[in-house]
DNA sequence: TCAAATGTTTGATC
DNA sequence: GGATCAAACATTTG
């Protein structure tokens, strides 16, 4: 469900409101989520004071005063301002100004500790959205193979998704299967431009709401409407009337238009 | 009953 | 050290 845009919703969402809170108590249920001892978690957390919310490719990050948690929704993670507990809720954390619920049907979220930071955080490339042209070129450079899979590598370039791959492969006219080393300097660039595009646009739209993805509010974004391609198999291209073909990549469901998208 | 789902990790193989 | 592919994680939905 959360990609780079809806990560990037709930932490606008959250950030004023849990910026100087501090944690009065927190409280886990899922072994999966969170894999170390929930009580030594908790310890750690309880009288934290929240210093500030930011985005790391998809992940959300909770500078606190002493060290930082972070946050990945995975595919079905929501991370609710006073939501309500039910049946799928992880974790709860209660603050002296309000109570941040984690709710997560699948269970692939996680949620770590970590001083100064939660170590895989080091891992990830460059974010997405503040990547500049030149290195977005030297990172893909670096590696070989078909650019989709690549640009789905959190440790190549951090944030973007399913959605957003297919849909900036399509607005950048490149074909999912195509080499990074075959590609132009000119069909980078319009990859980089579409890449950067696509996703504030998502922003703007308060990002994609499929089947569950919702903000901090419990809002659902309207990104989905604007999909060219993702969900799209069968319809007409926008541009040249062609059928958009899904096909399997990487073991991940591909949408593209084959007449616009060439090798 | 089967397929697919906004994600990532791990292990085998080349 | 990489790329590539399959499987696994757990649950819901059509």
């Amino acid at each position: 469900m959360p990609e780079l845009p809806e990560v990037e919703t709930v932490v606008r969402g959250l950030a004023p409101r849990l910026a100087g809170c501090v944690i009065r108590q927190a409280s886990f249920s899922s072994h999966l989520v969170v894999r170390e001892d929930f009580r030594a978690m908790a310890a750690r957390l309880a009288g934290r004071r929240i210093e500030s919310v930011e985005r790391r490719g998809k992940f959300i990050v909770l500078r606190l005063d002493r060290g930082a948690l972070s946050i990945h929704l995975g595919m079905t993670g929501k991370l609710l301002l006073d939501g309500v507990r039910g049946e799928h809720t992880r974790a709860e954390f209660t603050l002296d100004g309000g109570v941040l619920v984690y709710d997560d049907a699948r269970q692939f979220g996680r949620i770590e500790y970590g001083e100064p930071e939660p170590k895989r955080l080091a891992g990830l490339g460059p974010d997405a959205l503040h990547s500049g042209r030149e290195e977005f070129f030297d990172t893909l450079r670096r590696h070989a193979g078909r650019i989709k899979p690549l640009l789905l590598n959190q440790g190549v370039i951090a944030g973007l998704g399913n959605i957003y791959v297919d849909e900036a492969l399509f607005a950048a006219r490149v074909h999912p299967k195509a080499r990074v080393s075959r590609l132009s300097e000119r069909r980078l660039q319009a990859l980089h431009e579409a890449v950067t595009s696509v996703l504030r646009r998502a922003i703007a739209a308060g990002g994609s709401s499929i089947s569950d993805y919702v903000d901090a509010e419990g809002r659902r974004g309207s990104f989905q409407n604007e999909h060219c391609v993702y969900g799209r198999a069968g319809e007409p291209c926008q541009v040249c009337g062609g059928a958009i073909r899904r096909i399997e990549l990487g073991q991940r469901g591909t949408h593209y238009c084959p007449r616009c998208q060439k090798v």
